[in-house]
DNA sequence: TGTACCCGATACATTGGTGTATCGAGAGTG
DNA sequence: CACTCTCGATACACCAATGTATCGGGTACA
């Protein structure tokens, strides 16, 4: 059964509602009373779609990725060969689309952290994650290929940029005003891909 | 002032009370009444210590990287020279010695990202970051040389181990019975040093 | 051993959140 | 246009936590 009209406008004004207030007060100390306030709802409407704040975030978290992943594809899509042609091109443009985003960054951080202490939640925490390496992997691929590198492990390479992508976000986070803290990470994704690809491709 | 014996004592057994809350509940959802329960004490124990559950954290927080890092200088100390002739003997060493630790990765996490959405907080963890990469440093560049490595960018490195180990920690927990989420991480250490420095030392 | 004062206990007034059971407006449907 | 049933609003009963003001036992120190 597709959802009614009324309810699809009720989930929209729900998922940002609570982005917004899981961003403001952390996931853990959000309460659904919060959520339904800034969706202009009162709690009824909350229990009506979702038993628990978790399942709201699973549910926020499949389509934020889901977009982000097309909006990675189509970004690189439309890049123009001729202007990316090494490495730290295609590192810079893959940036420039994922950017470093304070307020999603607080809110996945303290969900998965959430999820680590919960062992129904681990699991779908770690199905997403994969899927979205499993996603991120061949689009990769085929982006290095163009640029002239060859990837042995694409899966290792994949994971591996998505814990640089994590752990160097933290640190520019921290140190907003520092533009070094953003050199450094373009860097360190540099680093990674030479180390994790060997020259070799159609360039 | 000293604290006195009995106040030590109270800060004892409120710190390791909290850490295991934190651990527990979430540092988010985690309440003062609940610390103080777990510790034996009344609320009015904790607050005629601390302000907040913050200022409980940081003190923690304290206590325990520099307990870390003192670990960390012990276990390359102790190491037989002999056995660590590569720049993997190194990163093998130091991950034995970090390890990757559930509650305390969720307990850090959760509270930066804390950290991150209150303007004071931010730059004390920004601080304490920077310290631990400056103790961190020194033992890096010496133990490198040991494995006939030299490191151009010594900050940067500290920095990027940061990241990495940060990123990978996160994977392994969220996949804890693999072993290959943990070769991973240990390809991704070694990768990295390997990226960070070049051949020249006293090897 | 006496005494000053530290620090943890107690009590109080408040606040804000929880989940469920029930109702009825109005959207969806033929 | 009328019928149906979804879905958000309302109301209920309940609990957990907050921070402060005050008290007094026991520690520390001469």
């Amino acid at each position: 059964m597709p959802p009614t009209r009324r309810r699809a406008e009720t989930l929209r004004r729900l998922h940002e509602a609570a982005l917004a207030v899981f961003a403001a007060e952390g996931f853990g100390r959000a309460s659904v009373e919060q959520v339904c306030e800034r969706a202009g709802f009162t709690r009824g409407a909350f229990y009506s779609n979702f038993a628990s704040l978790d399942e709201l975030f699973l549910a926020m978290w499949a389509e934020r990725s889901r977009a982000l992943l097309e909006d990675l594809r189509a970004a690189l899509a439309a890049a123009d060969t001729a202007d990316v042609r090494t490495a730290r091109d295609l590192v810079e443009l893959v940036d420039a689309a994922v950017g470093v985003d304070d307020a999603w960054y607080r809110v996945t951080a303290e969900f998965t952290a959430h999820a680590l202490r919960t062992p129904g939640l681990r699991e779908v925490v770690a199905q997403r994650e994969d899927a979205i390496a499993g996603t991120l992997t061949p689009v990769l691929v085929s982006f290095l290929r163009r640029v002239g590198r060859a990837v042995a492990d694409p899966r290792a390479l994949a994971l591996a940029l998505v814990a640089v992508h994590d752990g160097t976000t933290v640190q520019c986070l921290v140190e907003p005003d520092d533009p070094a803290a953003r050199r450094r990470r373009l860097d360190l994704f540099e680093a990674v891909v030479l180390a994790y690809t060997t020259p070799g491709g159609d360039a």
